[in-house]
DNA sequence: GCGGAATTGTTGCGAACAACAACCTATACC
DNA sequence: GGTATAGGTTGTTGTTCGCAACAATTCCGC
């Protein structure tokens, strides 16, 4: 055996990834479709996942009771007792989850806090919500990481938060604190690139190789992207901040801000205001949006479409998606029409590449930063199975 | 031996395409350098070289005569005598080129056309020049493929060439007019995108990973993303099109077209009319622009270089490039202040996405878009270098 | 209820691959 | 010319995965 290995050889370790990957993203899969899904023997199969069980990471279970000829294929499953903790850092709230291989969240908690939490309290907070949690909930469990959505700038090679401004963090070394705090390995990453992530791989563009997500947040326009099927973090990690992009504007009757952003121009808060509400939640901000007759509000409404559908068109002729995702309050703007915003897109975009483009409303709730932030977590441990 | 497997099994096969890679982009290298840079064990290196110099892709030649103790190691060289046939159709010329797998350019004509040519004509005289070539200075070369670089929109997946607006070809299934001609596997891209994979491999964004590549034509802006390494290609194959942007642009006395895009504003033909010249090529553009004092000629200059880096510094947002290429006239439009404008993207991106950015001008001249068509056609036999 | 067909898990075997160790060879420096 | 250094060569070995034969389980027709 040779010296670089650990006692699986490098296409070994393909193929338990594979696998891994298979039952965690597409659920519990027979042996058999795993056969035919990788195009290994089924010889291999038994093999491979064999060594997953040992390792505790998937289990077999009894077949489904099928209506089919032959003999029955054992499912085999993702480990629901190998967790990720997923945490989610905001302005009123701490959310913290504990979210499954089998993609099951086993444990959830919002903890409301009065102040600004700093990247300290945040490293306790896990570590104590972590060690209650492994005394309850999670007994038993394996915790292979800390995975945290942070709403702002993150270094990935580091997981320094470059600027959170709303937290107002900055330059914080938030992954090193975690790890010390709790002991686990953390990665750390921008909310609305797990947000892409977990769209991607769950939700609304489920399957989809090139997708472009966009979230309208209280604070600003985020985003991600993924290209060939993997999340594009750009040089340093601060990839698909749309919000911070300088829109272009057809008539200049529809700026609002000299010199402004996109997220200055197409804001929630415009929304608000323009329905005469202070804070509101997404359903009634939507509800408001559709009843009122107020014909400024749906002057704010078309003003701000416009302004998007012509940054999506540009990010549409950049990196030609096939699936355009609106999470936030762009879904509220976009979903009342979504057919004319595409029409609006693709009269902008270049054809070819509008011809194919779907855009769509995010489909995962509030779990959504939870799960990609623990895929994030995931992801190495996928990558390479052997323990 | 697996059914799925042709002779080599797939970890084989990744390290034969390891090794023909790297031999293919980093030049001559000797088999210790291999030996070190793969991790393999010496006589695993020696085995696979002897199967890819039996194969013709690498031969070894006597080593450098090296200045350090110790045995010397042969070279290992890719083959001059494995060729790709590179195609460049434009409205003026069609230049037709033979990239040998070691980089070199065995052949190359440039011919001139007096009416535009028909995607029939160039398949034509592609199969007869590669008939010549084939019995003067390509005898006994292995011929493994043909690459188009069209300036145009064309579909990743068959090579379908949807739009080339100067050529005038709509939905032209060039890739099968060129295979059926020359019965040799063709490929198809855009040009700007095959030079953006010329740059990174070669050029001026050698070995980086996170590359944005822009071009200015005669024609218009073309593009190319290079994300993890990858070039970009999108759903369709038409990602890339920065051209087709609508420029945000801060002060509304900038804009030149209503409702314009990127290179309405941007564009060679309005430096031209600037400096009072009707045709010229990129040197005496540049030249003319360096001399002249006429202020309306400065002052076009600077406008334009104001809305490309809002553009550039949008494109810096989305995708936190490591490097910037500008070719074409964007290089003359860039290269009197690289640092200014490296300034005035950074004032308008993102503070960390601007801070590790470089840009640069396009470092390959004539041979860009033919090495990069040539790639298209390596690729493939990298990937798999079995036979 | 029983036997046949279909499908899939299980087991033992073999081919391919790459690491390793020991040995051999070629060059530079003294 | 001797020694140190670096590299190639050869045979052996462990790992992985496909293959084929066999066993297990279900469905279906009678």
């Amino acid at each position: 055996m040779g010296e670089t290995t650990t006692g699986a050889t490098e296409g070994r370790r393909r193929n338990l990834a594979r696998l891994l990957r298979l039952v965690h993203v597409d659920g519990p899969l027979s042996r058999a479709s795993l056969t035919e899904a990788t195009g290994l023997n089924r010889s291999t199969i038994a093999d491979l996942v064999g060594e997953l069980a040992r390792d505790g990471l998937v289990v077999e279970r009894a077949p489904d009771p099928s209506r089919r000829v032959g003999r029955p294929s054992p499912l085999v499953v993702a480990s629901a007792d190998v967790v990720a903790v997923a945490v989610n850092p905001e302005v009123d709230a701490v959310t913290i989850g504990a979210v499954a291989l089998d993609r099951g969240i086993r444990a959830r908690e919002r903890i409301e806090v009065d102040h600004l939490v700093t990247s300290e309290e945040v490293s306790e907070l896990v570590a104590d919500t972590v060690r209650r949690w492994r005394r309850s909930m999670l007994r038993g469990c394996q915790v292979v990481g800390v995975g945290l959505a942070v709403p702002g700038l993150v270094r990935a090679a580091d997981g320094l938060v470059r600027n959170a401004p709303h937290l107002l963090w900055r330059d914080t070394p938030l992954r090193e604190l975690v790890e010390s705090a709790t002991s686990l390995p953390a990665t750390v990453g921008n909310d609305a690139s797990l947000g892409a992530l977990a769209e991607h791989l769950f939700g609304a563009a489920r399957g989809v190789d090139d997708v472009v997500y966009l979230n309208g947040g209280a604070s600003g326009i985020g985003g991600g992207v993924i290209v060939h099927g993997m999340p594009v973090t750009g040089a340093g990690g601060y990839a698909g901040e749309f919000g911070q992009n300088r829109p272009g504007i057809a008539s200049e009757g529809d700026r609002r801000v000299e010199h402004g952003v996109l997220e200055d121009e197409v804001s929630r808060a415009r929304l608000l205001r323009a329905v005469g509400l202070e804070h509101a939640d997404e359903p009634t901000l939507a509800e408001a949006l559709a009843t009122s007759d107020d014909p400024s509000a749906a002057d704010e409404v078309a003003r701000q479409r416009r302004i998007l559908s012509t940054a999506l068109a540009n990010a549409v002729n950049v990196l030609n998606p096939s699936v355009v995702i609106l999470g936030g309050f762009l879904a509220t703007l976009a979903s009342p029409d979504l057919p004319g915003l595409s029409a609006e897109v693709a009269a902008q975009a270049m054809g070819a590449s509008a011809e194919g483009l779907d855009i769509r409303v995010a489909s995962l709730g509030e779990d959504r930063l939870l799960m990609g932030a623990a895929e994030s977590v995931f992801a190495a441990l996928i990558a390479d199975p052997a323990v």
